[in-house]
DNA sequence: GGGCAGGTCTAAG
DNA sequence: CTTAGACCTGCC
């Protein structure tokens, strides 16, 4: 189905840009697939618009579903201006830069439960160990949902199927001491002791969801901010990491308190802002 | 083969 | 409250 035109989305830079680790691009050239809302999807460009598609029944999935999924209800044109203009009230040519470079970026809303333990896996990994730790646990865990050019594809598991399967998750590839943390996680969500439901943008502050989601072991302030902005849909969301700490020092002189700095500086959708600064510092500086 | 990777935990001042 | 070390493991 028609989703948008290819100016309000563009794929690769929304898929590559750190947030989700299960689109990867196809052999045709910008088309990506991954399974997201518990169906495999395709995403293309086909002349001028971003189509998505499905080598399974897409019939149980509405339009209306993919557009909140992509963020397609909010105004990015708008954002970016506000963001600038917040920017070039402090003379900071950096985010403005950012932001150019990023035009067509969106943020995902993506399942909590998949977001938080994604990013428990993030902490102290690189990008390419984190993709294959994440799709050996759902190989091994999570349901089939479809087939494409001779693969399956596989669902994010629940929290149900991970409680209590420690010496399996210990297995995962990759995965190391994170077991332990996603582990824990799952028990204490599966069992209900945390809902990540109620602490939702909407049903909770976003203070609250830090505060609830850094109680979990294996959940600091960082991956904690990943699925607040991510998952739980709070676009105050700042994730302060290795690039945005070194950002925040060449930039602004900024080398603690960086809560602080960002609450004050980053007013207009900090989780956005972030982001943008995130991918175009990964960008324009690979390697050095 | 030592060091690093979208950090977090723990122990100690 | 702030800070140093350890930490699974794939890849350079």
């Amino acid at each position: 189905m028609k989703l948008c035109s290819r100016d309000e989305l563009n794929l690769r830079k929304t898929f590559e840009c750190g947030q989700c680790f299960r689109w990867n691009p196809l052999a045709s050239a910008g088309s990506y697939i991954g399974v997201a809302e518990g169906t495999v999807l395709i995403a293309e460009e086909k002349g001028g618009n971003i189509h998505i598609s499905s080598p399974t029944d897409i019939s149980s999935i509405s339009k209306n579903a993919l557009m909140h999924y992509f963020d397609l209800f909010q105004d990015y044109r708008r954002i970016e201006e506000e963001i600038c203009l917040e920017a070039d009230k402090r003379k900071d040519g950096f985010v403005r830069s950012a932001v150019k470079y990023c035009r067509g970026l969106r943020l995902l809303h993506q399942a909590p439960f998949e977001t938080l333990i994604s990013f428990i896996i993030s902490a102290n990994n690189n990008i390419p160990k984190i993709k294959i730790s994440i799709e050996d646990l759902c190989v091994k865990f999570g349901d089939p949902v479809g087939e494409f050019s001779g693969e399956t594809y596989h669902a994010f598991p629940s929290a149900e199927r991970l409680a209590g399967r420690m010496t399996e998750l210990e297995k995962v590839r990759a995965i190391g001491y994170r077991a332990r943390a996603i582990s824990e996680a799952a028990e204490k969500i599966a069992n209900g002791r945390i809902d990540l439901a109620k602490i939702e943008q909407g049903k909770s502050s976003f203070e609250e969801a830090i505060k609830t989601l850094c109680a979990l072991y294996g959940v600091g302030e960082k991956v904690a901010n990943c699925v607040a902005l991510f998952g739980l849909g709070h676009s105050e969301g700042f994730p302060v990491d290795t690039w945005i700490r070194k950002a925040l020092k060449e930039q602004y002189g900024v080398e603690k308190k960086f809560e602080e700095f960002v609450k004050q500086s980053f007013q207009f959708h900090p989780g956005i802002a972030q982001q943008y600064m995130f991918f175009y510092l990964r960008e324009t500086r690979k390697k050095g």
